[in-house]
DNA sequence: TTTATATTTCGCAAAATTACGAAATGAATT
DNA sequence: AATTCATTTCGTAATTTTGCGAAATATAAA
């Protein structure tokens, strides 16, 4: 509650795509898109998700929303794959974030302090 | 809609870890304490966060809950400080799944291709 | 033109999240 | 015993998320 009206525009961009990641839908789709480097259909993921078919375009449209897929339509089918660009801006962020401490193991305070210099 | 009544179990984990990170006081508070592999009062973060100190207390509750921090009973402050153990489990799953994906780069197909070998 | 198919949007309800101020807690100090 | 202090819990309200089925859309096939 001091000055500062708002939070710094790198921790909400990670909280952003974070939010993006917060529902097994969603990481399941990303998993499917990004993992095997493949695009799919609704119906596909509908076949194999536990949620409806309209629930699903919403979990697909918040993704799109994110920027993390996009749909290329192929009438009647639209067939959906990761948005590369901003999905490596996604994890570049998130790692980046994930990445920037210094794991010090309990036991001992070995001669690891070189990592923190690189660190640092 | 099959026969599948959960999504697999990683991938709800994903999720949830996901999810503890899907809001800018919690992206903050962890950065704070991993990054810099620091403990901190409650009082401190209330004076750097643009929000109250009762919505903060129910933030660090949910990294609390999430196992990503830990309090101790310092009175009549609480230190906190991150759960280096669960941590790093969150950080193994989520980069995991990050980087379960071939990047092909849409220019060339160049010879980068025993990327996708060591892949799979 | 009618029918079938894949998908989304709409309308709605239930549940979860976020937020705040007031009150409670629990230990230290007076 | 009363006061102070850091923090949490309680009560409550506003907003967002998640979910579904029905209806709409848009194309292909009959």
């Amino acid at each position: 509650m001091s000055e500062r009206v708002e939070f710094p525009a790198d921790v909400v961009e990670i909280a952003r795509f974070a939010k993006a990641l917060s529902h097994p839908a969603r990481v399941y789709i990303l998993k499917k898109l990004s993992a095997m480097n493949a695009c799919c259909y609704s119906g596909d993921l509908a076949d194999e998700l536990p949620i409806g078919r309209s629930t699903l375009s919403q979990h697909l449209k918040e993704l799109k929303y994110a920027g993390l897929i996009q749909g290329e339509i192929n009438p009647p089918y639209i067939k959906y794959c990761i948005n590369r660009e901003n999905w490596e801006k996604a994890k570049k962020m998130l790692e980046e974030f994930l990445d920037e401490n210094q794991p010090i193991t309990s036991t001992a305070h070995s001669n690891n302090s070189f990592l923190n210099i690189l660190k640092f």
